[in-house]
DNA sequence: GTTGACCTTAGAGTCAACTCTAAGCTTATA
DNA sequence: TATAAGCTTAGAGTTGACTCTAAGGTCAAC
C-alpha cells in the first residue's frame, strides 16, 4: 500500500496530477485511512503504470479512459476495438507530423536565404519572404 | 479600403480573428468611419498579410510581434535578429517532430503486434503492452 | 510538545489562440 | 420603409492537461 507521493515517485506523475487523473476517473485509491489519506494497493499501482504508459506515448486522457474500460473487462472488447483508437491516435500523430514537416521545410529554406548577419534588416530576405507572401500551406484556422 | 469582411475575406482571416490581432497589435485600421467601422488602406492590408503569412508557417503571436517591429524599423534591425527569431522557431519544431515521432513509431509497433480482428480483447498485445510499461521515452509534464 | 513534512478539499489559475455572445448601431437592398 | 446583413464593444467561453492556492488536519521525529 502506497501513499500517494509514493505512487508519485514510483509513477513520475506529481501528487496533483495523481489527483487530477481521479477526479477523471483514471487513477483509484482503493482505500483510504481514517484521515481520509489515499492508499494504493497493487492493482491500483498497476493501472496507474497502464495510464503513464499511455500517456508516454500520447494518448489523450479520452482514449486512455477508453482503453482503461478495454482493460477492466477485456471479455467485452475486442481488439479492433483497441486498434481503432490506435489507429485514430496515429493518424493525428501523422498529419500533426506533416504539417510541422511543412513548417520545417519552410523555415529552413528562410534561414539559408539570409546571411544572418549584423547589417541592418532592410535587405532581409526572410521579411522579404514574409511581405511576398511566403505561404507553403494555409493552415486555416490553427 | 477596405472593410473588415473585406480584408477577411482576402486574407482568409476571419473578422473576429482581426480584431483579436488588433488588441494584440498586429494588424491596425488606420482609419475609422463615423460610424467607427474599421477601413484598412494599403499599408493596413499589406502588414495584415505579413502577419497571415507568419502565421502560416506557424510563428507565434509573439514572434510575429517581434517580426513586425523588425518590419516597420528594418534599418533598427538586423538580419542576425531575423534568423534567431527564426532558428529558434525551427529549433522548436524539430524537437515536436522528434517527439512525434517517437509516438509514431511506437504507436506502429503496437499496430502491427496486435490481430485487430473481433476477438476478445483478452489477449490483445496492445493492452499487455501498455501493462507492461510500454515506453519508449518518458515524456514527462505534457 | 512542537516542528516540519505530508495529507485533505474545492475551486481558481495557466497557456495559446482563438471563438463566440449580447446588445445595440449602420448601411445596403428591395 | 422595412428587413437583413454587417459593424461596434467589452467581456466571457473554449480546449486539454495540468498546476497551484488556501485553509486546515495528520503524522513521525526529536
Ligand atoms: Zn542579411
Ligand atoms: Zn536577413
Ligand atoms: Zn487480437
Ligand atoms: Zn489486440
Amino acid at each position: 500500500m502506497l501513499k500517494i507521493s509514493e505512487l508519485a515517485a514510483k509513477t513520475g506523475l506529481s501528487a496533483h496530477t495523481i489527483r487530477f487523473y481521479e477526479k477523471h476517473d483514471l487513477i483509484r485509491a482503493s482505500e483510504r485511512s481514517e484521515a481520509g489519506y489515499r492508499y494504493y494497493n497493487d492493482s491500483d499501482i498497476r493501472r496507474a503504470e497502464f495510464v503513464k504508459a499511455a500517456r508516454n506515448i500520447g494518448f489523450s486522457l479520452e482514449d486512455i479512459s477508453q482503453l482503461l474500460s478495454i482493460r477492466v473487462d477485456k471479455t467485452s472488447h475486442s481488439c479492433q476495438e483497441v486498434t481503432d483508437i490506435t489507429q485514430h491516435k496515429l493518424d493525428e500523430v501523422n498529419e500533426k507530423i506533416s504539417e510541422l514537416e511543412s513548417m520545417q521545410n519552410t523555415l529552413q529554406i528562410l534561414l539559408k536565404s539570409c546571411c544572418g548577419g549584423p547589417e541592418k534588416a532592410t535587405h532581409c530576405s526572410i521579411i522579404e519572404a514574409l511581405e511576398a507572401g511566403a505561404v507553403v500551406k494555409d493552415r486555416g484556422a490553427a
